[in-house]
DNA sequence: CCGACTAATGAAAGCGCTTTTGTCAATTGA
DNA sequence: TCAATTGACAAAAGCGCTTTCATTAGTCGG
C-alpha cells in the first residue's frame, strides 16, 4: 500500500493525502479525518526511501564502530546505545551502526557524501579526536559523548568527571588516606585525562603526593584493573585506597586484594565508578561498594536529542551539557588502618 | 556533487555513468576507467537515499532492541554488535537499530512496510517467539541468533548450548561430583531451555538426580549469580559444582562460594559459559575458570553472512548452523572433597 | 555494397514521496 | 454587483538514482 493507492481509494489526490497525513493547513478537518482513517485502517506508512529522498533527511542518526574488534568498545556500549535508540524513536529517528573497515576518516566521509545520516553520534573521544573538525568540514552535525580539544565549539554531554573524581579522592583524603592509587582508563581517552586531573588536585590540594606509581591506566577490564592493583599493593609504599574508573577494573581491584590477604573496606577502601549497567551492580558486593554514579544509558537518551536539536538547527556551541555526578557513600571505603 | 554533476564534468549521460560505476558489461573499458578515475577524483559516492528508491532496497540489516530498558539486553550485545556491523560492512551494507515503543509487533510491521530493512536479525528468542512468524507473514527475511519453534523453518545460527552444557556436566560427573547446580539464565530464553536439558540430560544419564533445587534460573547478572549460588549453598544438601550460563552469573556465583569461606576449585568446583567478550576473562580469574566457550563476536559476524545471503534469495531453510561449543578446561574444576 | 547484427551510448520513464504552483468555487467588502 | 480574497483541492515538478528502451556508429557475412 503506497500513496498512490491510498489516494486512489480516497478518491482523493496524492498531495491531498500527503498534506492530510503530514498535519499541514490547508487540509479541511473533515477529509483530514478520512485520511488519517483510511491509512489506519490499511496500515500505511509512508515509505522510508521515497521520504528521504523527497525531504533531503534520512532521519537517522549514525554511529560508527572504531574497527575491528576495539577494546575501547566496552560492554557499557550496549547501555549507551539502547539509550540512544529508544530516545531516537521516540522522534521517530533510527540508529545507523556503521564500521569502519578501512581508516575511520573514510567512513565518516561516506556517511556523509551518501547521506545515510543526518547527525553523528561520538562515542570514547580521545583528548585530540580528528573526527571532530572532520565532520565539521564535511559539514554533518555532530554530537559528542565527553569532550574534546576542539578549534571550534562543539556539542557534547559530558559528565563531570574530574569533579567527580575529586570528590572520591577527597572522600578518602577526609577518612585519613594519604595514599590513593588511581585505576584509570586508556589515557587516551579524555575522560581518563580529566579523571586523572580531579584525583590529582584532590592530592595536590591536600597536600599529598601523587606518584605515577599510583596512577595506573589501562584499558578498563577486569584483568588490566588486577594487573594495576596488584602493581600499586605489592611496591615499595602500596596505596591504602584505589579509585577505580569502571566496575570492572573495580572487579579485578577487588579480586587484588583479596588475593593478598587484605579485606577491602577496613584494610583497602575502593571506591568505583559506576555507569549503572544491570549485569553488575556494585550495592550488592561485599561489602558494598561506594561509587560515584551516573547513568550511561540516560546519557544516551540525551544525546539522542540533542542530535535532533542539532538536525533542527540549533548552535552547536549552545549544546553543552555536563552532568554532575553522584557520589554513593558505602560500606568499601572507612579510614585507613594506622600506618 | 551527485550523478547528474559527474556526468557533466565527463560529458557522458547519467546512464552510462551509471552503469560504468555499477559494473555493467555494455560500456567501453575505456570510459569506464575515465568514469572511475573521476568519481574518486570528484570524491563521489551516491546517494544512499535515491539509490534505495530506485532498487527497492536498503541496503541495511534491522535489529529492534526489546523494550526501553530490558535487563535481557546483556553487555554481550556490544560484541555481537560489533561482529554484526564489521561483517555488514564489507558487504556494503548497515546495521539500522530500533527500539520498540509500543508494541513490538507494531515495531516490526512498521520497520517492514516503510522498507527501512532489506532482513531482520532477531536477538535472544524465546523459545515460543512470536516475532518469527510475525515476520515471515510480513515477508522480510530473518535470521534468529539462536533458535525458536516455529510452523515453518527459518534462518537461524545457533551454538550448541545442550551439548556444550551436557558435556560441562559431564566433566563434572567424571571427576566424581554428584550434585551440580545450574545458574542459568531467564527460563524463557530458548538458550536456557536447551542448556538446562544439557545439564539434565548428562545426570539423568549418570543416574544422578537432576533436583529443582539444583535448577537455578533468572537474568544473568552478578547479584542473580549470587543469589542462586548462595541458595544452594545453604540448602540442606548444597552442590560440591555449579554450572553458569554466563561470566557475569559466575562472577556472583565465585562471590557466593568466596564468602561462605569455601575456596573455588577444591571445594566448589565451577564452570562458566564465556562469550569470549574482553571486559571479564575467566582466565584471568584466581583460579582460572573452566568454560564453554563460543566467541559471540564470531556469531555476530557470520549472522550479516546469512542475512545477506537471504536477502539474495536464499532459502531459509538451508540457512541453519549449529556450531560446536568448546569446554576448556582450566582450574577451577576438581573432584569434589570426599563427602 | 548492403541488410543484419553488435557495441556503446543517450533519452526517458519510473521508484514513492514532498512541495510548489495552479485551479476553481465560495466568500468577502465597498 | 464585481473584483479581490480565501479555502480546499489537483496537477505537476522535482529529489538522485536505476533501468528499459531507443539510437547511433561500427562490423560482418554474403
Amino acid at each position: 500500500m503506497n500513496l498512490k493507492e491510498l489516494a486512489r481509494h480516497l478518491g482523493l489526490s496524492q498531495s491531498t493525502v500527503s498534506r492530510a497525513l503530514n498535519g499541514y493547513q490547508d487540509v479541511s478537518s473533515d477529509t483530514r479525518e478520512r485520511v488519517l482513517a483510511a491509512a489506519r485502517r490499511f496500515d500505511y506508512s509512508p515509505n522510508a526511501s521515497a521520504h528521504r529522498l523527497a525531504t533531503g533527511h534520512s532521519g537517522a542518526i549514525g554511529i560508527v564502530f572504531p574497527s575491528d574488534k576495539d577494546p575501547l568498545l566496552d560492554p557499557l556500549f550496549t547501555d549507551f546505545l539502547s539509550g540512544l535508540t529508544n530516545s531516537a524513536a521516540r522522534r521517530q529517528m533510527d540508529i545507523l551502526v556503521s564500521a569502519s573497515l578501512d581508516t575511520t576518516d573514510a567512513s565518516y566521509r561516506r556517511l556523509a557524501q551518501r547521506g545515510s545520516v543526518d547527525a553523528v553520534v561520538l562515542s570514547s573521544p580521545l583528548v585530540e579526536d580528528s573526527r571532530v573538525p572532520l565532520l565539521d568540514k564535511l559539514g554533518i552535525p555532530c554530537v559528542v559523548h565527553g569532550r574534546t580539544k576542539s578549534p571550534r565549539p562543539h556539542a557534547f554531554l559530558d559528565i563531570d568527571n574530574e569533579g567527580a573524581f575529586r570528590q572520591a579522592a577527597e572522600l578518602l583524603i577526609g577518612l585519613g588516606h594519604k595514599r590513593i592509587g588511581l585505576v584509570n582508563g586508556d589515557a587516551r581517552q579524555a575522560f581518563a585525562v580529566d579523571r586523572e586531573a580531579g584525583w590529582r588536585s584532590a592530592l595536590l590540594r591536600a597536600g599529598l603526593e601523587a606518584p605515577e606509581m599510583l596512577n595506573g591506566s589501562d584499558i578498563m577490564t577486569d584483568e588490566a584493573g588486577y594487573r594495576l592493583t596488584a602493581g600499586m599493593l605489592d611496591s615499595a609504599s602500596p596505596p591504602t585506597a584505589v579509585i577505580c574508573s569502571s566496575i570492572f577494573s573495580a572487579v579485578g581491584a577487588c579480586r587484588a586484594i583479596r588475593d593478598r590477604g587484605l579485606t577491602i573496606g577496613s584494610d583497602i577502601s575502593v571506591i568505583a565508578h559506576d555507569d549503572g549497567i544491570t549485569s553488575i551492580r556494585p550495592e550488592a558486593h561485599h561489602p558494598p561498594l561506594t561509587t560515584t554514579f551516573s547513568s550511561i544509558h540516560r546519557a544516551g537518551e540525551r544525546i539522542a536529542e540533542i542530535a535532533a536539536d542539532l538536525i533542527g538547527g540549533k548552535d552547536p556551541a549552545s549544546c553543552q551539557e555536563i552532568w554532575p555526578v553522584d557520589l554513593i557513600f558505602r560500606d568499601s571505603t572507612r579510614p585507613p588502618v594506622s600506618p
